[in-house]
DNA sequence: CGTTCAGTTGACTAAGGTCAATTCCCGTGG
DNA sequence: CCACGGGAATTGACCTTAGTCAACTGAACG
């Protein structure tokens, strides 16, 4: 279902699509984008992470991507589900510096802009306008954290999977249904049940 | 069992309460006690707050409170168990300025420092170096707000109970059962067998 | 065609929820 | 000092739902 990916980007398309996910100004938006390199990833590629600390995000222009860890038992476990205009990374590691045990798998071909976390430190500390910006990220950071929170805490995975398809119904579609349920904090067994449950009510 | 709560604090007293909590120079605590409100609770109070933004935040000098949510069933939800150091109030609704449902209680004689988001606003605007202060409270946000999430989306109820007696046996200790359990996310009779389960193990 | 892997289904287990009864604890008033 | 009242905590019986392990189905791909 997905449609054909973009092979080749124009700095133009770049900085518009990057405008449109952080509304800045042209020639702050060129700023930004002067840390960034820009990459391309295929469906399904993988970049392992392990034991170290996360010094850099990305931003993903186009596609789909999971942050995922690895279990005890060699399961995945999906911490986020990831598309066009989120973060990938891990933003608690990127702060802190502690290592960070998540990968990144991208689910889609996916366009994504990197920049890492001296830059970016840099870049924060040049202008008191960069400084509110790393504000308003940290600000979106806690919000959307809060957001899970009240997911698990509130919610039933079942009423969680509904919430999923109504906001998001993009990754329903796009996304093979045992990384959905890892997200949800369930088995894929269980969530086919949970399915199987709505269809007769 | 709590100790005799202290019923009058000098200007000093504040100040050097507030430094622990958070590390700045004496001027910058100054500057920033010069936006905030000294008040103390009496055990059990309860603020009330219904339907409006979360304005104001509160700073725990001493003492312990629940931030909690009552459900459709009138069932009160610890969202938050606080204790000294710790901020109250709904830091989402703060920044956002949307409704909050959050509800305060004081578990313990508490003394709290309160500032409201206007002064807040306006220190962080004065000065790079509060602007920098406000991004750090966020980080700080959001590090906790993730940890929140590892603790509901990778362990068991009985491995978040584990958890919290050894990060926060002053709660464990001094604060009803019923309490520990709604913000563990189970009911108090689970709460109960858990804990039997444990002892018998 | 087979191979492979996602998804479904079945049988059984484990754990938390619900409702109700009982016990424990503690403070208060007689 | 003791008896009582009320809320917290525990326990029992039963229900619901997710986990586990295994078998089976079905679609995609070479």
């Amino acid at each position: 279902m997905p449609r054909k990916s973009k092979l080749v980007w124009t700095a133009q398309q770049i900085e518009s699509k990057l405008q449109a996910i952080i509304n800045l100004p042209e020639y702050r938006i060129k700023e930004f984008l002067s840390i960034c390199e820009f990459k391309l990833h295929s469906k399904n590629e993988i970049i392992y992470h392990y034991e170290h600390p996360f010094d850099y995000l990305g931003i993903l222009l186009h596609g789909a991507a999971r942050v995922y860890f690895v279990d005890e038992n060699g399961e995945d476990l999906n911490y986020l589900l990831q598309v066009e205009g989120d973060a990938i990374g891990d933003y608690a590691s990127f702060l802190t510096g502690e290592i960070s045990k998540a990968h990144i798998q991208f689910l889609l071909p996916s366009a994504v802009l990197y920049f890492n976390k001296k830059d970016f430190d840099q870049l924060l500390n040049s202008d008191p306008f960069w400084l509110a910006f790393g504000k308003f990220v940290s600000d979106k950071a806690f919000i959307n954290a809060k957001n899970r929170i009240d997911e698990l805490y509130f919610l039933t995975p079942e009423q969680r999977y509904l919430n999923l398809i109504k906001k998001a119904p993009k990754i329903i579609h796009n996304i093979p249904q045992k990384h959905i349920s890892t997200y949800l904090g369930i088995t894929p067994q269980s969530l086919s049940r949970i399915r199987k449950r709505l269809i007769q009510a």
